[in-house]
DNA sequence: TTCGATTTGTTCGTATGTATT
DNA sequence: TAATACATACGAACAAATCGA
């Protein structure tokens, strides 16, 4: 009697998440009720409730009582929350303004390839742009997006969302932005990123290595990440805070 | 009655967190059963259940299967994986070797007092420290404690540990840390982290400044910390991996 | 405004499986 | 092997929040 060494709850927490990856349930839509999954996977409501409780610790999902449950948006207050952690030196958070400096198509070369699961000479699109915070620039980006993930994406487009960029990524191509990994160093200025940040060629910036991960650690993007830290600072929360 | 406004299983959360706080249970030890708790507790095994679900997901109690639920133990494993986030540039975790510097009674400054929530002027013990990966000089810690949290603890209990100065902490003066913050920027290296790291002067190092908090966000270390990122990075993760 | 239907949140209880000693 | 401990799974009842009639 189905001895697969996977406990019921994993295995309806996976079929959840194969519908999600699959577009099946779009974000911002509620899920079916409780009861309704319990009879669709034919499991007790405990159980169910114990899968969507790991989704919910994932961020992937997002629970109201009395509501429903929702597949997560990547909503403003979402991003500035969980992924940006750029602080003024009392470490407040403020959501930074986007300049687009550059947007092409290019061929992914062996490093890009690498990080974002693809081949080399692979299409992507290869995005420059200054992120400013009061008004200063602050942030120097260089991303790269696997092309085939967002056919027909444009520099209009890009330039003209309304959310962020991954905010942009989730609402018109349904790819979910759900972890981060980040390497940082401290590092030179070369002369491009000190023009940018309006700094002297030299000083020292803050490198920052990103990919970012949507379900089943598909990579959705690449990018180095140049930050000026004189008046502002990268927060590091390790550990746990009591809810 | 009880209508508290407060659900039971956190108040059950609650009384075992302060239970751990007072070092009724230490750290190591197991903790009663769930049967036991739930009598104690006047609640049932599934109430139980879920408190200790979120003081796990909290990394202060451990559950053994078979075995039974432990107060987290800060061994070398578990600092690695927790709050040691320098890696090499693909990633890779270990455990670095600690150089004692210097270790003497101090009193606290505007700055620090502060941050350890202490007077200015209580005394503390300022340590100063090189960490060494692969036998190089690759951090230099300066760090402050509290002395009333830490009654007669002196240089050579300091420096004649086998463990993580955390572990130190928890097993000699029962102080547990549980989460840490980090506001990380880059700066120039000034002469004496020069020395201490084999730079030059001026060079980019990473400043990190650390505070660490103990059940009830109680503070029970500061530190300023500089890395020098050539060979060696910061990793950062955002998001949450999926069990 | 009130009421009832719906949905998640909390709590209880029981039974069985699996790992450890 | 037997006892103990946590892990999984089921079911039931009521509370609290939400929403529309």
């Amino acid at each position: 009697m189905r001895d697969n060494r996977l406990p019921l709850y994993r295995l309806v927490k996976r079929q959840i998440a194969d519908l999600l990856r699959e577009g099946r349930w779009k974000h911002g839509q509620a899920i079916p009720s409780e009861p309704l999954l319990a009879r669709r996977f034919g499991a007790s409501i405990g159980t169910i409730r114990k899968a969507v409780d790991e989704l919910v610790a994932e961020h992937v999902l997002v629970r109201q009582q009395g509501r429903g449950t929702f597949v997560s948006s990547h909503t403003k207050d979402y991003m500035l929350n969980v992924f940006f952690q750029i602080v003024d030196r009392d470490g407040r958070k403020e959501l930074p303004a986007t300049r687009l400096q550059s947007f092409r198509r290019a061929r992914a070369d062996a490093r890009t390839a690498e990080r974002l699961g693809i081949a080399r000479g692979d299409p992507i699109f290869r995005i420059e742009a200054v992120l400013t915070l009061e008004g200063r620039p602050v942030i120097a980006d260089s991303i790269r997006l696997p092309a085939k993930l967002f056919p027909d994406l444009t520099g209009q487009i890009f330039a003209n969302r309304d959310s962020t960029i991954y905010g942009l990524l989730q609402s018109r191509f349904g790819v979910t932005v759900l972890r981060i990994e980040e390497l940082l160093a401290a590092v030179a200025a070369e002369a491009r990123v000190a023009a940018q940040l309006g700094l002297q060629t030299g000083e020292p910036v803050l490198r920052i290595e990103r990919i970012s991960y949507s379900y089943r650690d598909l990579p959705v993007d690449t990018r180095v990440r140049h930050v000026r830290t004189d008046r502002y600072r990268y927060l590091s929360e390790l550990g746990k805070r009591a809810p």
